[in-house]
RNA sequence: UCCUUCUUAGCUCAGUUGGUUAGAGCAUCUGACUGUUAAUCAGAGGGUCCUAGGUUCGAGCCCUAGAGAAGGAGCCA
């Protein structure tokens, strides 16, 4: 006899007269039904003894959270509620948990308590269902690329150009903090320091990948990536996991078809493998909606989202059209936007994406073609000389999740970009050799992995996506 | 970093105008019950009111400072 999951159990039909498993439990009621979960599935499988069989002192140590191994028979219940229960002959104790100060109590909790305790938050349903749901959008992701040609290119973690101008960086070193070696004009020296120079954690792999498409063709990173932004908001992390794909010989309309067949691909996946999780989690969302006010309730429920975007194409719209639009919408004229759009070249504010996707075009939008001075300086020049073949895809409820552009390939155009923002050539004079040799067209995209199983599962905070959240003045775990 | 709000039992929260012994629900414990669905019924225990000062005859409540949290903004992913 071999242990099964919970899983396998319930999905039987058949009545199987010995099973062995082992099991967590949730809750134990009328000194007769275990509620046993193991983490397999977001159901649980009721367990019956009789009591009359067992010593009382034995079943007095069935509490909630406690391990547990269950023998007996796979049967029809008798209850409604569940289609099979388990008739324990048998059953041991594997590792017990005193009730009085075990910290997750069969009730609700609230996410902010259940975040202090993020080591057992996951004996929940919905950070069960949350991690599983992260977790298989992970493999649907390595999947997509590796049908699609892809390579999977590690980025390194530890980066020694400070160039890449995507936000404050974490300082990686092991000189001895309280008394650093020190240089002739009384400045750290950092020549003394592990690396010989200073150094710090990536805040984005694109450059390395970049350097990869130009030899392997396509290539992806999906690795941690690190900000030390004091931002304090539900959407920012100070660690996170970034997906960057990287190909040659491939324009902006290229790169937009990319991204939205790959978005498309990685949620047909979790609509398709995870549907129990996902229905939890939308019967959650619609519970919590019913207790707000009419206003600030959603219009689509977790599921309509995730199919409006599969169902739908993503309407391409240039950010001058854009601007065209949000200059003459309603919210516009009267006053109803907090930032209100007045002249081309200003960057757009939530409000506005919000508006495009949600209530003008009424599907996912992507928007191109930016002004060069509110991108990097990495992105291909357009021929009017102010604008940039840069993409973001809008999607319904948090606005952007990929940003993405056709790199610049022309080394005298990267040279007096680089220039107008002082980044000095001898930092990134390897990104300016692939320019120098064999230079072409490519594109890529940037996906922040914690805001896609935010909108994946309706999580309203990023700190409740990813297992141990790093964020200001915290790093517990 | 800025703005707003919050910090009271294990958890979620009440606590009136500053006034006697700080309350409720859930959880826990004890007992009853035993085909329940986060079972039900009865009872019990459980408090450094975030911290440090201050005002006052008297502070959970008012004032000052600090710490932490949440939401929003900016930045972004």
């Amino acid at each position: 006899m071999q242990a099964r999951t919970v899983l396998e159990l319930l999905t039987q039909d058949i009545v199987i007269p010995e099973v062995e498993l082992k099991g967590w439990v949730r809750t134990f009621r009328a000194n007769r039904f275990i509620a046993l979960n193991d983490g397999s599935t977001i159901n649980n499988i009721q367990c019956v003894v009789d009591f009359e069989n067992f010593d009382e002192s034995l079943l007095k140590r069935i509490t909630t959270g406690a391990a547990i191994s269950v023998k007996g028979e796979l049967v029809e219940s008798q209850g409604k509620g569940q289609n099979v229960e388990i008739q324990v002959s048998e059953f041991e104790i594997l590792g017990d948990s005193d009730p009085e100060t075990y910290p997750i109590q069969p009730k609700k909790h609230s996410f902010e308590f259940l975040r202090e305790n993020a080591h057992l938050r996951t004996r929940t349903n919905t950070f069960s269902a949350v991690m599983r749901l992260r977790s298989s959008l992970s493999f649907a992701i390595h999947k997509y690329f590796n049908e699609n040609g892809f390579y999977y290119m590690h980025a390194p973690i530890i980066t020694g150009s400070d160039a890449e101008g995507a936000g404050e960086m974490f300082k990686v070193t092991s000189l001895d903090s309280k008394n650093p070696p020190k240089d002739d004009k009384g400045e750290i020296d950092y020549s003394q320091d592990f690396f010989g120079k200073e150094t710090n954690l990536t805040v984005s792999g694109q450059l390395e990948a970049e350097t990869y498409a130009m030899s392997l063709g396509k290539v992806y990173t999906f690795g941690p990536t690190f900000r030390a932004e004091n931002s304090n908001t539900s959407r920012h992390l100070a660690e996170f996991w970034m997906i960057e794909p990287e190909v040659a010989f491939l324009d902006l309309a290229g790169n937009m078809d990319l991204a939205e067949d790959f978005m498309k691909s990685v949620i047909k996946h979790i609509l398709e493998h995870n549907r129990e999780d996902l229905e939890f989690l939308d019967k959650r969302l619609q519970d919590e909606d019913k207790r707000k006010p009419q206003a600030e309730r959603n219009d689509m429920t977790l599921i309509e989202k995730l199919n409006f975007v599969t169902d739908n194409h993503f309407k391409r719209v240039s950010y001058t059209e854009a601007i065209d639009i949000l200059r003459n919408c309603k919210p516009n004229k009267k006053k109803k936007f907090k930032y209100l759009i007045d002249e081309w070249g200003t960057d757009l504010q939530s409000e506005h994406e919000r508006f495009l996707v949600e209530k003008h075009f009424k599907c996912p939008v992507i928007l191109f073609d930016y002004p060069a001075n509110i991108k990097a300086f990495y992105m291909r020049l357009n021929d009017d000389g102010k604008t940039v073949r840069a993409m973001d895809i809008l999607f319904p409820g948090i606005g952007e999740i990929v940003g993405g552009a056709q790199r610049e390939e022309r080394l005298d155009i990267l040279k007096e970009r680089m220039a107008a923002v002082n980044i000095p050539e001898e930092e990134l004079w390897w990104y300016l050799d692939l320019r120098k040799f064999g230079t072409a067209v490519h594109s890529g995209f940037g996906l922040g992995f914690e805001r896609l199983v935010m909108f994946a599962t309706g999580m309203s905070n990023i700190r409740d996506v990813i297992p141990f959240p790093r964020t200001p003045q915290n790093a517990d775990f």
